[in-house]
DNA sequence: TTATTATTTAAGCATTTGCTTAAATAATAA
DNA sequence: TTATTATTTAAGCAAATGCTTAAATAATAA
């Protein structure tokens, strides 16, 4: 890969870079989680999926299939994902089960649906 | 595939299920351009860009490269993805491109990078 | 018990992603 | 001009992603 140690531009800022490093060290569990967050969410069934639960409260898979016309075990493995990162848990009630958004850590997602729901009113 | 075309519970709400598909409908270009921009974001490289544009305004390709301890090309290549959407943009002085973060098309940024600095402060 | 329903899980496969290396631009310096 | 530097672009490839179909669980109904 032959990866260059240190920016070598004349005009380079090394007490800049250094502090970029630093940002990035103090902050990277933080960035990290974040980011898993938002590559499950962007992906736009997840997101979908995300959104209505917000509005919803809760849904099961069932529903899903239905409203985005997509296949059960689709859905399912979506669901999956996003359940074993912790954003959204289950209820059995029966045969069903419905999930929902996990308060807790719907933090970023608050952040976005914030936004969603701004600019729905604008528009 | 054999798609169920409705979900067939006896407890499902028909009336949610049309509530949900207009729901989406309504946002769907919104709900579109947003798992766009998570898309992007949800990459942890490209989730480390922005966030340190968003810190020190602009920055060049080698600077992320050093900071990154990445190839220069795989860097220029998330930066072009970003730059593509409209998320970033560029000012060239001499040889050096400098980008920063598209102040109007930042708005889901904003609300991420927000959570992240509440988050910063609380840890 | 057997059948039906709701859901998950697993295997297979095509598409996408993100790197690599090498070559092409673009600007400055000698 | 030629050389050097900063960056982009392109081709190739391994790994990840997201669907499909089929099989496995789990709960209810007959």
């Amino acid at each position: 890969m032959a990866l260059e140690l240190s920016c070598t531009r004349a005009e380079a800022d090394q007490k800049q870079l250094m502090r970029c490093r630093n940002t990035l060290n103090t902050s990277s569990e933080l960035i990290n989680s974040v980011g898993k967050v938002l590559a499950l969410a962007g992906n736009e069934t997840r997101l979908k999926i995300l959104f209505l639960l917000n509005e919803e409260g809760e849904l099961c898979p069932c529903d899903f299939s239905d409203i985005l016309q997509m296949s059960v075990p689709a859905i399912s493995q979506h669901i999956r994902k996003m359940k074993d990162a912790g954003l959204i848990s289950s209820r059995r009630d029966g045969q069903t089960l419905y999930y929902s958004l996990v308060k807790d850590s719907s933090e970023v997602l608050e952040g976005i649906f914030g936004r969603l729901k701004e600019n729905k009113k604008v528009a």
